[in-house]
DNA sequence: ATTAAATAGTGAGGTAGATCACAGGGTATG
DNA sequence: CATACCCTGTGATCTACCTCACTATTTAAT
């Protein structure tokens, strides 16, 4: 199970045994239950989390309880309210399990530890970050220049195995358009 | 001039002379008038580039010529279609001058050569690539959640001076609305 | 096994915003 | 100074999508 984690890394960067043995230290590894949440809204945010298994949400739920799907984390992603965690913040948006899920668990103290004790992982979250953005602002083009039927084609597309772990309701809300607009997509 | 990049380093991470000037190394300066071209769709995409003075739009046309604002970029800010530059792919987006612009720019290989000799400065682009994800986000949240004349309003308060730097056909494309709807919302 | 609770499909009506068409004012260029 | 072009506002019509209401079906809980 550590040996997923170190893989991931190792996609990017390699590393010593000794320089995963430190790397390690700097995480605690957590289970939650489906709906279960890793923190929620108003909360402090106390950690970035490394999906081993399972699959998170990141939702943002408006005045007049509407959920928004910000983002799906499955295995092999990493997550968080960035924001929130990064300025010690409260949390302006829940992190909740849409399956039992495993996660490798990273405080910002260990964040800047690992930062400044192993470069080769600076150079790591450097391109994940970069990645991360480079992902998000092809969403915001999305969104832009496509309506929700294509949107929800190019989805499908994308993430196969997404579609048939989530429920319609929760694409619909990641998509941005309602569960029923969604439905009648497919009929 | 020189200092303004500095400056901008040195609000994340302090340098040494010695240090600075190797950073120096890696850019070249560029100037630009309005309306042309930094790099177009379809093109190689040689550089990112800091803002030391000026107004960028990074644009993507679509099949029926209608243009999306993905970013604007005024003074202090990088840009650049990160994909095609990381990549080295054809650039799926268009970088244009709004104004007269001067420009930092730093090829891939600088980019990683910095990252390589400077282990502040690779910091210093983690905080920089972190914050632009953060930042993304938001935006796909404010997509997501919000209806077109509130993300007007949202955006002239964050940003008042850009309402004033650009064409309300600008600001529309850059809100994912057209330009008669937002002409309605202040009249 | 029975009830309760999610989940998914569908009709009817309403609304935000798109699209098309046109007109007036500003400003750049010869 | 005149011509051409860009920018902005505004009316009229059209459409993608939302909301509300109801039903059927599957899944979870006692």
């Amino acid at each position: 199970m550590l040996e997923t984690l170190r893989n991931h890394i190792e996609k990017i960067v390699p590393l010593t045994d000794h320089e995963f043995s430190f790397v390690l230290t700097q995480f605690t590894v957590e289970k939650f239950k489906k709906n279960e949440f890793l923190f929620q809204c108003g909360e402090n945010v106390p950690y970035a989390y490394y999906v081993e298994s399972g699959l998170l949400k990141l939702v943002y739920t408006d005045d007049r309880a509407n959920e928004h799907i910000v983002s799906f984390a499955m295995e092999d992603w990493w997550e968080s309210d960035f924001h929130a965690y990064f300025h010690q913040t409260p949390a302006s948006m829940s992190l909740q399990c849409l399956e039992d899920t495993t996660v490798f668990c990273i405080s910002p103290e260990g964040y800047q530890q690992l930062c400044r004790e192993v470069p080769k992982m600076e150079s790591f979250l450097l391109q994940k970050s970069n990645a991360g953005f480079i992902g998000a602002q092809q969403r915001i083009l999305s969104l832009l220049t496509t309506n929700a039927k294509e949107r929800y084609e190019q989805l499908i597309q994308q993430y196969p195995t997404l579609a048939q772990r989530v429920s319609k309701a929760q694409l619909a809300a990641y998509l941005g358009v309602s569960r029923e607009t969604l439905s009648r997509f497919y009929s």
